[in-house]
DNA sequence: CTTGCCCAATGTGTATACAATGGTATGTCG
DNA sequence: CGACATACCATTGTATACACATTGGGCAAG
């Protein structure tokens, strides 16, 4: 944004914090950080004004910087955000999309159903990959159809929300298997097909049907996580996110 | 937020801009506004990048910070916004409303349909006064509303949204009559009937109709903003607010 | 007269030194 | 022994000094 040094701040931090390296709730002294990346404090700050407009990172006055560490009712709101500004976007798109973004859409959906199936038949052990696979596409589904509203500002607050909300408690991948094989094939195919019904409004151009089945998809993935979330009684919500992940927000 | 200095400087810079004494598009040197507050450039600095957070101000690198001026582009992205987040949030708050938030709905839809009639029958250069009471009941129903929905991080970036429109191309109070007084009075028993219909679905509690009927009023609203700025050819877009607009939000 | 380049002036970005404040540990008194 | 007051310390907030990027104007060449 600035210049080099407060770019390097800036993400550098994030970076840790997406990762997992800095957990939410930890403090961030800024004569620490600012060793450790080899720069003053001053830029150190002002990444952590960015990061805090970013809604990764918690000011106090006097107190420092803590990683953002959200409770059930922020999390229940920010969910709900996500929905309104989602579904809408699903709606638009239906409005909007050209041929070209129907067809990044399709592509999506088609290799997610391809990565399902396979899933079926793989042994579990060794499915690790192949489920990384199936949350890019996830991603890129969802990061299609935000492309085809033609709203870059509905696309980057939808992404800034994706973000915190991986980042300060996630799904816990479904290799925690505290659910049995089954269960989870099954919840697989469901998103598939609400993804499927999701690309079909969009496709006929259908938008209050698109925006209505996008807002029951994420309900849906909201339930699970809070279903989820609710059986692992660990504190710790966060999950490291891959190098491709970090980068997915503009 | 940080100290006394930041507050200080986050504020005055904030106060310029939003009563228009900064116009949109001006530069903001640090230096400058430095010595006018009376504090370093660091605090200033602090509080230009929150107002960036804001979204009240652009920062470039080495080139400095600037007043922000949307496009037209971006102006109908953040309405769209808006109506995506204004209308979900009807439609929580049709869900969510206690008696006392339905009462304060209440206050303010009558307090309107009082000033309305009221306007028909003040003489055109002395309704100034009763035009702004009539501005701030109109919010008041919308803070209302927000606040009924019961999602604080919906309300702060609705508000949010509202500000950034209001400094940067506003109605341009219906006083400067292009139109005739006869179709200004539609309009505004229209605006009435309007909330009267979202107003009548909160109350019984019929979310998808107060979605909808919130959709319409702000589709409108959007309407007749890009109709009365389209009409007034002037480039300069903004209006100074009120002492009292300028601290809606929390 | 136009066009290109160079250079100075303006202003940002960064570092460092200093002031202020909150937290903590220690000591004293009830 | 416990509670409170106080003094110290760590860390943030602020100011200032310096380095560097951008911009605009002047000067020279075509």
């Amino acid at each position: 944004m600035k210049s080099v040094n407060s770019d390097l701040a800036y993400d550098y931090i994030r970076k840790r914090i997406l990762n997992g390296k800095l957990a939410p709730g930890q403090s961030l002294t800024t004569k620490t950080l600012s060793v450790e990346i080899g720069v003053s404090r001053t830029p150190v700050r002002d990444a952590l004004r960015q990061l805090e407009a970013d809604g990764l990172v918690t000011i106090q006055t006097h107190l420092g910087a803590r990683v953002r560490k959200v409770d059930l009712k922020e999390f229940r709101e920010m969910c709900l955000l996500r929905l309104a500004l989602e579904s809408f976007a699903a709606g638009l798109a239906a409005m909007n999309r050209t041929e070209e973004d129907l067809r990044e859409i399709s592509d999506a959906l088609d290799a997610m159903r391809g990565l399902t199936e396979l899933i079926v038949t793989t042994p579990m052990d060794k499915e690790g990959p192949v489920l990384e696979e199936l949350r890019r596409e996830d991603v890129r589904f969802h990061i299609a159809i935000m492309t085809a509203a033609k709203n870059d500002l509905m696309k980057t607050e939808i992404l800034r929300l994706h973000l915190i909300n991986r980042v300060v408690s996630t799904p816990v991948p479904e290799t925690e298997a505290s659910v049995n094989r089954k269960a989870v094939d099954a919840r697989r195919r469901g998103v598939l097909a609400e993804h499927a019904q999701i690309y079909a409004a969009i496709a006929k151009g259908e938008s209050t049907t698109a925006r209505d089945a996008m807002a029951k998809h994420i309900q849906d993935i909201i339930d699970n996580t809070v279903r989820v979330l609710a059986s692992s009684k660990s504190g710790r919500l966060s999950r490291p996110l891959t190098e491709e992940e970090l980068s997915y927000v503009p």
